[in-house]
This record gives C-alpha cells, sequence and structure tokens, in this order.
DNA sequence: CTGTACATGTAAGTAGTTACATGATTGG
DNA sequence: CCAATCATGTAACTACTTACATGTACAG
C-alpha cells in the first residue's frame, strides 16, 4: 500500500477543493464527520506527509489580523492515487476503518461502476460476517450469560441494517447513472 | 480514568475465568470477536500491565511437549475495579470503542440496573447523533454529491439499526430480571 | 516433510488522543 | 475583561498493526 487509508482520506478531501487544516477538522467535527473525524492534531500530521510524496502541494496564504493559513490542494498525482484507490477493491479485510463506504464517499472522483464495485465488496463482506455470527449464536452454549447473546445481537442488527443500505446504496446509485447517461440533470 | 478501555476490556475477560493472552487471542478471533479483535501482541502488552496494577495475577504453567504458559486471572481488587467500570455511566464520548456495549457484554459482573443503565445512556447519545445527521441531511446542498448523502445514510441506517436493538435489549433484560426474581432458573 | 496448533514475545510503524503553546480580532 | 473564532503546531501518550524470532508435537 503505497498511501495508508488515513492519507486516502485527508487526500480526497483536499482533492474536493483546497482546504487548510483547520478547515479540515471544522467540517469534519459538523457534517462529514460521520465517517471519519479524527482529531486536528492527527490531520496536522498526515497534511504533510502528502505534500512530501507529491500527492498535495501546500500554499501559504498571508492573512492581516488572523493567522496566515496554508492551503492545501490534490496534485495530478495525488488525484490520480485516489482514482486507483477508489477503484481498488481490497478483498482481505484492512485493519481499522473499513474503507467499502469511504470509497463511496469519495465516489465522485471516479467512474460510477467503482463505488458499485465497493458496495458490492462490502455486501460480501458483511454476508459472511452474518453467516459467521449466526452459526456462533445457534452454537452458543446455554448457560453463557444473556449478556454475550446481547453483544452478539448488537453486532448483528448493525451488519444487517448495514446490508439493507448497500441494497439502497446500489438503487441510488444506479438510478442516477441511468438519469446521466439519459442526458438530464446529475445531481 | 484509573485503567483504560483495552485495559478494563482484558481484565473483563480474564475475569470469567483463567486465561492465557493465547487463549484470549483465540476465543477473540472467533466468537467474542464480534465486540473487540485485537491482535496477540496487544494483548500480550496489556496483560502485564494488570498485574503490575494488581487488578490480575500470574501464574505460569509448565507444560512438556508444549510451550509453558502464563495463566492470568483476576484479583478481588480487580474484580471490585471491574465492577465500578461496569457501573460507571459516561456522558461524555470516550474516545475509541464506546463502551457501551462492551459494558452490557460485561454486565454478568454486575447488579443488572448496570446494564440497564448502561442500555439508556447509549440511546440518548445515539439519538443525539441520528437528530444531528437528520439536521445535516436536511441543510444537505443541493448541488453536494449523491456520495455525500449515501454516507449520510449510512450512519443513519446503523445507528436507528442501533436504537431498535437497545430497546430489544432492554426488554430481555428486564424479563430476565423478572425471572429471576420469581425465582425461576435464569440463563 | 510440510503445515498447523500451541505459546510468548519484540521491533517498528501508523492512528489516534488530550494538553499545551502562541497570538490577534471580535462580540458580549 | 472574558470567551470564542481563527490558525498551526509540539509533546507525550495509548491503541493497534504486521513481521519477525523461537521451539515442540502431531497429522496428513
Amino acid at each position: 500500500m503505497e498511501l495508508t487509508t488515513t492519507e486516502y482520506t485527508v487526500l480526497g478531501l483536499v482533492a474536493a477543493g483546497e482546504r487548510s487544516g483547520y478547515d479540515l477538522a471544522r467540517s469534519a467535527a459538523r457534517g462529514a464527520g460521520f465517517m471519519w473525524a479524527p482529531s486536528r492534531s492527527q490531520i496536522y500530521k498526515v497534511l504533510p506527509r502528502l505534500v512530501e510524496g507529491g500527492y498535495a502541494r501546500r500554499r501559504e496564504v498571508r492573512q492581516s489580523g488572523r493567522p496566515d493559513k496554508e492551503l492545501y490542494a490534490a496534485t495530478p498525482l495525488g488525484r490520480r492515487a485516489l482514482r486507483g484507490w477508489i477503484e481498488r477493491v481490497d478483498h482481505e479485510p484492512t485493519p481499522g476503518v473499513a474503507p467499502y463506504v469511504l470509497k463511496v464517499f469519495f465516489g465522485w472522483a471516479a467512474p460510477p461502476e467503482a463505488s458499485l464495485r465497493q458496495l458490492d465488496a462490502y455486501r460480501a463482506v458483511l454476508t459472511q460476517r452474518v453467516e459467521g455470527w449466526e452459526e456462533t449464536r445457534r452454537t452458543l452454549d446455554r448457560d453463557e450469560p444473556v449478556h454475550s447473546r446481547l453483544a452478539l445481537e448488537h453486532g448483528l442488527a448493525r451488519a444487517r441494517a448495514t446490508l439493507a443500505w448497500v441494497d439502497e446504496a446500489e438503487r441510488t446509485l444506479r438510478r442516477v447513472a441511468r438519469r446521466r447517461v439519459s442526458g438530464l440533470k446529475s445531481s
């Protein structure tokens, strides 16, 4: 892996438009933070790494009255790398955040099929997980405390809800793609 | 916080019975891992910390043919600390894993009311999150890419499913508590 | 004779946290 | 006068990862 998931995420954010570290942290706190909301200090660590690798460039903006700021934007190399990451489907579970939803979130930066492929992969992973947990539940010891079963149901409930979301998201993306080819306005 | 969430989690696992690091990693991989499944090396780091603090004791078991093992068990101090943690309700979101489900999972180590209080707190946190995201969705820019809305729906779907689980878990725990006071066999 | 299970651990790295340092402007 | 907003960053820490080191026994 050339960049880490965290680095790709920050790259995706600055690829959407020139941003400062402060901007990213603020918009993560309110809004986009339903996916990923690291602290400011984490963001300030990642941004320079992107510049070093040539994935982003830094531009200093002098301000009077308020502190100067440093704006970051993706370079052509950065945009290419981002697109490659979005299109690449991980079948092996990566440590930390599952990248599927993240890649759907950044789906605007790649062809629509990429998002659909991510949803397919996500469904496969979730289905396998649900099946494993259902098997676990079936073989759960009779004298195991209720609490174990409750925690298991928690995982199952979330995984099943996520599967339903995958189906719905797929329908939405197909609808949008159809609308786009028939020449209507896309959103 | 005297111990961290990770430390309390491992403490809870060894409080259920004497275990080796290897045991914990294995049963996390299959079974209990629906909540928390760190790598072996992480577990091997945490266990000695518990011993140093007096929360667990280590017992070396010589084996012939296979490697010797070190079994860990919670001390009375450890069990007291665990119970205190389970009963304590965090209203401020802690970094990393949300402790609510974890505390329900370990609910057998404290009075039943503790688990019910954790569920209440979890519901409050989730409700607030859902309301915030619904507000975000309402004010979402018309020309924002679909992908943003999809990611938001992902979070909403999971949070709503989790809320439904909270209600169901509460009913289950109340039923069990009733059965217990009326003198029937508990599971 | 190869791989898997048993069993513990180190090394090096990323990901993330809070607390601290600095400093101007604006609004109550 | 105090707090919030703007703005970047360091220090010290926990959490977690993979890869590596070491060694026996048993099953195919």
